[in-house]
DNA sequence: ATGATTTGTTGATCCAAGTCAACGACATTC
DNA sequence: GAATGTCGTTGACTTGGATCAACAAATCAT
C-alpha cells in the first residue's frame, strides 16, 4: 500500500513530516472487506476510525418503521468512522456497509485517544472536525430546500463516480426520494 | 453576569480550574442586541464565536430562489458561530439574527486560534466538534425522514421552550414545511 | 446454460402538502 | 383611535411525488 495518499490528505489539513507522519501511521492496520460485508453496525460501539484507500461503502440507519436511510456513501480517501460514539462508548446507530471489496486503513479507539495528546494529530482532528461539521451542514440545507431533479443535478455534479459505482435505488435512497422518482428523472434530465 | 453557568458548561466537556477557566473567561466580552439586529450576514467572515447568555437568536441562510431557511434556533447556553468560516477566513453563507434583545459572550477568531494552543481548550474544542457533529447528523437524519406530524411531536418534545418564543412561521420554515401546514398539524395534533 | 435475485423502467392512481386567497386577532406606530 | 403590519387560521384548489403493480434487463449462483 502506497503511503502517500494519506500522508497528502494529512498534510492537506496539517503541515507535518514525513517521520512525524509515520509514528501515526504505525498505528494503523489494514482491512480487507468483502462486498456485503460490515465494518461497524447499529447497537454497538464501532472498533475502528478508518480511511478508505479502495472501495465505496454506504452508511445508513433503520428509521422507527424498519427503513433503511442512506446517510452517506464514502469513496477513495474518505474517513469512516464514528468518533462521537468511539469518545462516549456509546453504541452508534449507523451501518457501514461495503458495496464493493474495500481496503481500509484502522485505526482503534484507544490508539486514536492516545494520538490526540500529540499536538499535531489533535490539530488534525480538530480542523477535520471543523470541515466535516461544515459539509454535513451544507448537505443537510440542500437536501431541505432542493426538488428531486435539483438534489439529482447536484449529484450529478459533484459526485459523478457514485452514479456509476452505485446501484441507483441506494441513489435515490440517499437523496430521500423513492427510486420510481429517480428513474423519471433521470429520464426528464436526460431529454433536455 | 454569572459565570457560573459558562463554566459549568464547559466542565460537561472537560474537567478544568476555575483559575484556568477564569484566563480564557477574560478573552470574552459581552455583546447586547436588540431584537432583529444581526451578529453576522453571509458573504462575510464573522467577528465572534459566541455564547448565548440570554435571548434566542434565528441562524438562516438564502437558497437559490431568494428563500429564507432556518438552518438552527439557538437559546440561552448555545454556542452560535461559524468556526470553520473563520478558521479558513472564508464568507459564511449563514445570516445570524435575534428574534429577542440578547446577551452573548463572544471571543474574535484570533484570539480563538490563540487560544486553542492551550490543551484543554483544543481538547474542548475538539470534544464539543465531536458532539455538534452528532446533533447535526441527527437533526439531519431527523428531517430526512419524517413527516410534518412527526417533525413537530419531536421539536414540541425536545425544545418545547422554542414554540413559546419563536413565532409559528419561523418554526414551520424550520421543519421545512408551510406556515398553513403547520397551522393544520397543530389543530390535528391538539384534537387527539 | 438455467433459474433466481437484484435492479431499473413505465403506467395508473391517490393523497399529503403546496399554493392562493381571504379574514380575524393582536401589536405597534403615529 | 385609526392605520399599518405581523401573525395565525381556514377554505378551495392543484400538484408532485408516493404507492401499487407489472414487466424488462442485468447479474449472480450453482
Amino acid at each position: 500500500m502506497n503511503t502517500d495518499t494519506l500522508y497528502t490528505h494529512i498534510c492537506s489539513y496539517v503541515q507535518i513530516s514525513r517521520d512525524e507522519f509515520e509514528l501515526f501511521f504505525n498505528l494503523f492496520k489494514t482491512v480487507h472487506l468483502k462486498k456485503g460485508d460490515f465494518h461497524y453496525i447499529a447497537g454497538k460501539v464501532p472498533k475502528y476510525w478508518s480511511f478508505t484507500v479502495k472501495g465505496c461503502l454506504r452508511e445508513y440507519w433503520i428509521d422507527t418503521e424498519g427503513n433503511e436511510k442512506i446517510f452517506q456513501f464514502y469513496e477513495e480517501n474518505a474517513w469512516v468512522g464514528q468518533i462521537q460514539s468511539m469518545v462516549t462508548q456509546k453504541p452508534t446507530d449507523m451501518n457501514l456497509q461495503a458495496l464493493e471489496d474495500c481496503e481500509l486503513l484502522c485505526i482503534t479507539g484507544d490508539d486514536m485517544c492516545n494520538a490526540v495528546k500529540t499536538p499535531w494529530i489533535q490539530n488534525f482532528t480538530m480542523h477535520k472536525s471543523f470541515s466535516d461539521n461544515a459539509s454535513i451542514m451544507e448537505n443537510s440545507n440542500r437536501i431541505k430546500s432542493a426538488s428531486p431533479e435539483e438534489l439529482y443535478l447536484e449529484i450529478l455534479k459533484e459526485r459523478p463516480s457514485l452514479l456509476l459505482r452505485v446501484p441507483q435505488h441506494y441513489i435515490a435512497n440517499f437523496l430521500g426520494i423513492r427510486k420510481e422518482t429517480l428513474s423519471r428523472v433521470r429520464r426528464r434530465v436526460a431529454h433536455l
